[in-house]
DNA sequence: CGCCGGATTGAAGGTACTCAATCCGTGTGG
DNA sequence: CCACACGGATTGAGTACCTTCAATCCGGCG
């Protein structure tokens, strides 16, 4: 229940219930007893090379929704390995268009972005309350040079944020509304079952604005596409809550001509 | 003359004339005396170092236009350094959808999505006759714990790759169509610079269809789009030769409205 | 010369956007 | 406790932009 996030990969293991409330936040853990662990370490570390991990890694403040975890042009120093509750992450043009990039849920690590530069490309806002461990990055590169088997991890971290983008270019460039918004239910489907929630009941935790902003569309077309699903049959929506009634009717719409 | 691509990163620093023909690609040649190093490896390394990485790297065959360097789900156990030409990546949907995801030139490195599951998650085909120069990731994981500048090096290339794709994102997600070939010529126009070529006079080396693959847009569309900033006195466009003749515009062409 | 693929241009149609009204759920204050 | 206000969500009508379909053009090559 005082426990740590680690670093954490998707496709994620399934990990039990880890969303257990925390007590105390302000206490410091050990990545070495986490219930993240299986989410965040799906890498063969010893029990000595985790409690070097837990030597780097801090816990951080808890974060309510709209609070920014970094924002865009600040100093990177760590990453960030969600430990409960999410966030989005968004870049914003300088006539004011702004694009959410992703949305991140526990488990996951966010500040990949500002490896390159030094400063983050982007911002980061928390949709709930949550709360992140940090992970100062000069001191992970130093233990990846020690640890093969988390410099593997970081890379196939990387390498995996680098897919997903290219998943969510395919989208943009070529889906019909209703298809990316069938996508998206379905990789939060993909997402919350990885995390042994119910794959086809949840809570949304962003708005109809935002998934719009994720998915190139303005928010009156995601809500009808809702609309659409749910007269369809597909799914059965009150504003932020989602059941997914047809998860196969949902796969097959994506692709369908007209 | 008969040198080999190392590592790459962009944004690139200036690299004098690196367009030179290579008259005997067969030869293995040392990125200790390679002409790109400047392009790929913008890294404290000393000689030793390279030397180092020089043991690593080999020099591959040439690809003409249409070749695939790798292709979706094939075993993944390499990066490649472009050294001459230029590919595209492109994802595939299974109902037949394909998204170009980027054109990648000379000095950059191709492969990093393949990291993850050890697969490759795209295709790589060659846009012209081109040549690359192999990197075996195992080695270079093993050689980059030896060598903080090179896994630093190592991460900004993902890193870097994560926020091209980011910006991609905002491209697809919330222009129109001629903002975004705005956008595309400017990236290439930077691009070319930055590799002591004519920011203004280019060859395109796509056609309109894979442009438009790559900017969620149709063909035709590009092409109107083409003929548009012609009538407007931006660009004069020929095919595939293309003058940016009033590149001060075109950036304020960007985020204007309707 | 004539073919072929890629590029351009035109006209018609469809999808998603814009603008606007209404609804609904939550939180606040009387 | 209810009325009201507020922000987010839904729904409708009209429009703009991009796509579709189709014809033509152009350059390279056999």
């Amino acid at each position: 229940m005082t426990n740590k996030g680690g670093i954490s990969a998707s496709p994620l293991p399934k990990a039990g219930n880890v969303q257990q409330p925390v007590s105390n936040s302000r206490l410091k853990i050990a990545c070495s007893n986490c219930n993240l662990r299986e989410l965040c370490l799906p890498v063969n570390l010893s029990m000595g090379e985790i409690r070097q991990l837990d030597a780097i890694s801090h816990l951080k403040r808890s974060y309510v929704r709209g609070d920014y975890l970094y924002r865009s042009g600040g100093k990177f120093q760590s990453l960030y390995a969600i430990y409960r509750g999410s966030f989005k992450t968004q870049v914003l043009h300088e006539d004011g268009r702004e694009q959410v990039t992703g949305f991140q849920m526990i488990g996951e690590i966010i500040g990949l972005d500002a490896i390159c530069t030094e400063h983050h490309a982007c911002d980061a806002v928390a949709l709930e309350n949550s709360e992140v461990c940090e992970l100062p990055f000069n001191k992970l590169e130093a233990l990846s040079r020690e640890l093969p088997s988390l410099q593997r991890h970081l890379h196939k971290i990387m390498s995996r944020e680098i897919v997903r983008d290219q998943g969510i270019m395919l989208l943009l460039g070529s889906m019909r509304a209703e298809e990316r918004l069938a996508v998206f239910l379905l990789s939060l489907s993909q997402r919350f079952a990885a995390r042994g929630l119910s794959p086809t009941q949840f809570q949304l935790r962003m708005s109809r604005q935002e998934i719009g902003s994720y998915l190139g569309l303005k928010l009156e077309t995601v809500s009808r596409a809702f609309s659409h699903f749910q007269n369809s049959g597909l799914i059965s929506v009150h504003t932020r809550s989602v059941e997914l009634i047809d998860l196969p009717g949902l796969r097959a719409f994506i692709g369908k001509q007209h």
